[in-house]
RNA sequence: GGCGGCAUCGCCAAGUGGUAAGGCAGAGGCCUGCAAAGCCUUUAUCCCCAGUUCGAAUCUGGGUGCCGCCUCCA
């Protein structure tokens, strides 16, 4: 497969240096807050990233970290009066929550930062050692961002660009505005460790590099993460790597676009910030995954409640039609009929074009584009009375359902039972809209007596109410269904 | 100021040299007691200008507009 690399600025060529083992590593969360859309569309990516590599039977040790001390941590469990260790863990816990409704998987690895201090500690020394560090008077190390001439590579900056940036703090004991820091001193009623430089804790890029140093061969294979963290984040964890092992981190870095709010960026000081849980208050975890993945994973995705709206309208249509072609398969005879040649060749050019849109750079957006066009096919055939009985139909849509399974395993939606998630996705539409289910089912009996009775004026008239209600009525040969309009 | 990205139908969005996927919305039709859903048909020459080429949305130069990074950030 192709994939982009930040590094070259290119789509390369993918392929596993050792035999089919892969080794990726995401950069997680800082379990500060809850999640937002932004970590929702990361964690998306680097889903189904691992899911497609494992799809290609590649062996993939996937590693993602928690950050669980840092400024921010302390910060906020001052103000709600926790540890730092009990918030972190409480919204490591939240995390899980928000990452199991949108059906991400486990990484293999989950390291935790406090839980790797002394492999950080060493990586330390082997950056003093080297010269590449240096601790001041006051217990911090600093990296010694110039001792590193590749710095700056990844970011595509050079030292003098940075250097009009860079500011100096007052009382910093930098040797280089460029510097920064590996290991904090401890400062009171802050969570701290001993190291060979007195009591303190570990700078935010340092984790990294020590836990994928440590559960990873270098270079592995993918580096993942938000485009905002190339620099200065990737960039740091490039410069302790390298600079300590002599050998190169890692091999693809693949970053995702952000979210924006109305062609900006979400942040918490614009106040257009929306968490997982502000939109699965209004809508069903996989319209949210789907909307996800409608947007190649590296442009910028612009997130509203209306187009939340359409990508449930798409959603619900798929599983309509996969719970259509699910019906029709139930039936006992078929006629001897083969399908048109133009329609067997139309569906392999779905399946064809599915797995080349996934090896273009993981073009979920063309794939799914694929998709509706495969289950437009499915149901133009069950539209046709003569093709609908056929032998041709029945193992076309086998097939169909056999690709979908595949298809659905690699993009983590679409593998629910179709009847079921239409419950679902009905019963989170009507709370959004304040439907009373329990009217909408009496009215419904009504009208159906109404029917019965070949009094269509009063079926009518009931249609009419729910359709006030916003609830559309739906009569199929099982008898009335309904939804929300 | 430096670096980078983007600009495709009413909206969203694929498409990196060979004659514009798909979704949503709209219109007409089939189906239906009437509807809904579904299916069929239908709607673009790709921000502007110049250039390269037999051929460009796709490459080059210039312009305009928007966005991101350079400070914590997915």
């Amino acid at each position: 497969m192709k994939l982009y690399n930040s590094m070259s600025r290119t789509k390369e060529e993918f392929n596993a240096l050792n035999g089919n083992k892969v080794g990726m590593y995401a950069c997680g969360i800082t379990a500060y807050d809850l999640c937002h859309i932004g970590h929702a569309r990361s964690c998306v990516v680097f889903d189904v990233l691992l899911r497609y590599l494992r799809f290609k039977s590649y062996e993939l040790t996937f590693v993602r970290n928690f950050t669980d001390i840092d400024d921010k941590i302390i910060k906020r469990a001052k103000e709600v009066g926790m540890k730092p260790s009990e918030l972190a863990e409480k919204f490591i816990s939240e995390f899980y929550v928000d990452m199991d409704k949108l059906n991400i998987l486990r990484a293999d690895i989950e390291p935790k930062c406090t839980e790797h201090i002394p492999e950080m500690i060493e990586l330390v020394n082997q950056l003093i050692a080297k010269n590449h560090a240096y601790a001041t008077p006051s217990g911090d190390v600093y990296y010694r961002v110039r001792s590193f001439s590749e710095y700056g590579k990844l970011s595509g900056r050079n030292i003098e660009e940075l250097q009009s940036g860079a500011r100096i703090e007052p009382g910093d004991e930098k040797e280089d505005p460029l510097d920064f820091a590996l290991w904090k001193a401890a400062k009171p009623d802050e969570p701290q460790w001993d190291s060979p430089w007195g009591k303190g804790r570990p700078g935010w890029h340092l984790e990294c590099s020590a836990m994928s140093g440590k559960y990873l061969d270098q270079p592995f294979d993918i580096h993942g993460g938000g485009q905002d963290l190339t620099f200065p984040h990737h960039e740091n964890e490039i410069a302790q790597t390298e600079a300590a092992t002599g050998k190169p981190m890692a091999r693809f870095w693949v970053h995702n676009g952000f979210v924006q709010i109305n062609a900006e960026k979400m942040s918490k000081s614009l106040g257009n910030f929306f968490t997982i849980r502000d939109i699965l208050e209004k809508f069903h975890p996989e319209v949210l995954r789907y909307f996800l993945l409608t947007m190649h994973y590296r442009s910028p995705l612009n997130f509203s409640f209306e187009a939340m709206e359409e990508a449930e309208k798409g959603v619900r249509r798929i599983y309509a039609t996969l719970a259509q072609i699910k019906l029709e398969l139930e039936r006992s005879k078929w006629s001897n009929m083969e399908l048109p040649d133009e329609m067997i060749t139309e569906y392999q050019g779905y399946r064809a074009q599915w797995a080349l849109s996934m090896e273009d750079d993981l073009n979920t957006a063309a794939a799914l584009g694929h998709i509706f066009g495969a289950m437009r096919l499915a149901g133009r055939i069950a539209e046709d009375k003569q093709l609908k009985k056929s032998q041709g139909a029945k193992n076309l849509w086998a097939l169909l359902l056999e690709d979908m399974t595949r298809w659905a395993q690699v993009l983590g939606v679409f593998e629910r039972e179709p009847s079921e998630f239409l419950q679902e996705l009905r019963s989170s539409r009507a709370m959004r809209k304040d439907i009373d289910v329990d009217k909408v089912e009496a009215l419904l009996t009504a009208r159906q007596e109404a029917r019965k009775a070949k009094d269509f004026d009063k079926a009518d008239a009931v249609r009419a109410e729910l359709s006030t209600l916003g609830v559309e009525v739906k009569d199929t040969p099982n008898g009335a269904d309904w939804d929300v309009g």
